[in-house]
DNA sequence: TAAGATTGATGTTTCAATCTTT
DNA sequence: AAAGATTGAAACATCAATCTTA
């Protein structure tokens, strides 16, 4: 009995390709406005957010992880980074001594409320404006979100 | 007369936010199901194939650029890494002694070939599969293309 | 001077190995 | 031994500077 595999359709191939590309032009375009307006990349935001949404404003390295779905050790040079900047400091975990707890500073709670404009309107521009009405955006989410192993919320 | 601009709808930021998400996780697990069959990365496939497509299976570094949307840098190494492993090579080019020409080679072609059915098991997988009816990744396709600066078409 | 392409320096990602505590 | 986290080395990406020919 020979095992046969279904091939994509041409609709579901196109499906791929538009999706590496829509993002990585989208992506270099919300990047490319950070930095214009000497702001951190991306990457900085996510956990900047991640850190301040969360009890007391700290995370363990791996929740961070979870979050942000990045290696472990890609986890922990984004912290070094930080840390390094003074928008994020390391402590002792309290209860598990193998642990850290990595909490946002003052200054990366102001980091982060200072690019979320520029970000937003990035988004408005790149992604909002470019799909018109708005149940477009939702049917789009809602196709994305088949794709998607079933994590995390949704805000920026 | 202040300028106001419009926010991002709470759909438009969670298509953004999806967009991101499905394709990282998407092409993380296309890519994983190339390297666990001992394959070399996408970006070899999608150089390849534009080459293959290619009128005499070569084209100048800076059409590659165009089809690739990758940085004119990251093209000459990319080349670099194809030529190393013989599945490309750089010739010089007739009539503009500035240029040159990079050609696919017969291995090339093989190991695209090679390539193409692992790649579309893995669109299958996790594309395909998961939006289910086709109708929704024509649907996908359709909305996705909205966000794209028209280019180049659809084949993977 | 501008176009086509490469290179050096620097920063980031990735992989496997390591270190510490449970 | 396994969990939590970091580190060294190598691969890759990015930015500006360079080189060559048009």
């Amino acid at each position: 009995m020979t095992e046969t595999m279904a091939e994509p359709s041409l609709a579901a191939i196109s499906a791929w390709t538009r999706l590496i590309r829509a993002q990585q032009q989208t992506m270099n375009a919300v990047e490319g406005e950070l930095k214009q307006a000497g702001l951190p990349p991306l990457s900085w935001y996510d956990a900047l957010l991640e850190l301040s949404r969360a009890e007391g404003g700290r995370l363990r390295p791996s929740d961070l992880q979870e979050r942000l779905l990045l290696a472990q050790s890609n986890v922990s040079r984004l912290i070094d980074r930080l840390e390094t900047a003074g928008f994020a400091e390391r402590c002792p975990c309290p209860g598990d001594a193998r642990g850290q707890l990595v909490a946002i500073t003052g200054d990366g709670e102001r980091l982060r409320r200072q690019m979320w404009p520029v970000y937003r309107a990035a988004i408005q521009r790149h992604v909002a404006d470019r799909l018109g009405a708005e149940e477009r955006a939702t049917a789009l989410a809602e196709l994305l979100g088949m794709l998607i192993e079933a994590k995390g919320g949704d805000r920026p």
